[in-house]
DNA sequence: AAAAATATTTAGGTAAATCTAAAAAAAATA
DNA sequence: TATTTTTTTTAGATTTACCTAAATATTTTT
């Protein structure tokens, strides 16, 4: 019921490789892990041992349904410390990653779970990322900033960082909420402002700025 | 420059034991680990490699300079960790110190240094230990709840948790505030209410419940 | 100060997690 | 389909942090 930081590393990159779905191979795995496909082959004996894998030599290999749980502990554990790291104590997006790999090898339950309820039971890591609740269950899709999003892909609006005023009249200015369904149809590279097109309304370009504080995600999901 | 969490727990356990003062020995320290005194030569001279510890066989050892610096920074951690988990946790007491020990391996700089300004520089963890600042210097020293100050022994009154006005209409009716010298005259296990004497009144008796919000230390320190 | 008791270290071994080099299996290609 | 290439596994080492048992220092007692 207790891993080492090594197990755990393993079964959450084979997560974020194929979730469980699809088989992963040795060689994928070391080059993800940054190690050997002598090493992995070791760990999958022993992840299969313990029952957290489906594995037989030479097939590839899988999650099995208590892997997956695992791995959905370790990943709420790291996007709750990804999303205290940004909301309290003010690191840049692109900082918490890396300490919250640290952080997320501590496992005591009663820590996660009263941090989860101290941060107000977020949704999403600052990377738009869903945040796995106690039972491991995903309750949302990945959500990503306009300024993010493929050209010519249909986006629906899921949420606004920056909630001033004067962000918010934008919005209302091109009747965007949440909700709203649009596309990206350019991206200007000088100032990366991004053209927006939705259905009842001509085109027209926001800045930067307001694209990184708009999330989307896919419609309907 | 960075340590494993095993050597962690050795320079910490040697700084608990002696500060850099004293020679600690191998037994006592391996009692203090719950390892073996082989195990204990075997750090010693991995540590003295490392220029953490002074240390010749069969003499005692005691930390370097470089050693006591270390183990500063370790018990900032771990301070500064316990005070996050009570007063933004809600962790009990006696629930921190384990968690603690854990996430005080976490060494990130950036973190520790983002978590103490998050917390508003605390200067006492709590169980009543200082907090070393960034630079592993320690500003205050102990204290302890009046309901745990030994019989006979002068303490001076340092701070007072729980800062209802009910709880301060009690001080203020004793005449007790920050500064104030006494002594404990007597435990009552009955109910484990105290008997307080100070230099201008009589002695008088107050409950457990309001012995544990008042914080004394030796006086003059 | 010699003997006995205690403390410490050395020698040699184990488990976890890595590695390299070689062998074996699977997949791709001619 | 036979050969070549690629992938995966096995075999055998290495490092860290432990361990036990035996040897050696030191300390205490007689």
């Amino acid at each position: 019921m207790n891993y080492s930081t090594s197990e755990e590393n393993y079964i959450k990159s084979i997560y974020h490789l194929r979730g469980d779905h699809q088989l992963v191979t040795t060689n994928e795995l070391a080059a993800e892990l940054k190690t050997r496909p002598a090493s992995v082959t070791d760990m999958l004996k022993k992840l299969k041992a313990k029952k957290l894998l489906i594995y037989e030599r030479y097939q590839g290999f899988k999650l099995s349904p208590e892997g997956k749980k695992v791995a959905l502990g370790i990943i709420r554990r790291h996007r709750l410390w990804e999303y205290f790291l940004s909301v309290k104590l003010q690191f840049s997006w692109d900082e918490v990653h890396e300490v919250a790999e640290e952080l997320e090898h501590v496992t005591s339950k009663k820590l996660i779970d009263k941090l989860d309820e101290y941060l107000g039971f977020p949704q999403y890591d600052p990377h738009g990322d869903p945040i796995p609740d106690q039972q491991g269950k995903i309750h949302a899709v990945k959500q990503v900033v306009l300024s993010e999003w493929p050209l010519m892909e249909l986006a629906e609006v899921s949420g606004v960082t920056d909630q001033r005023s004067d962000m918010l009249d934008i919005l209302k200015h091109q009747n965007i909420s949440i909700g709203t369904k649009l596309e990206v149809k350019k991206r200007f590279s000088f100032d990366n402002s991004v053209e927006i097109k939705t259905k009842n309304s001509p085109a027209f370009i926001i800045s930067e700025q307001v694209a990184k504080n708009i999330w989307v995600k896919k419609p309907g999901t």
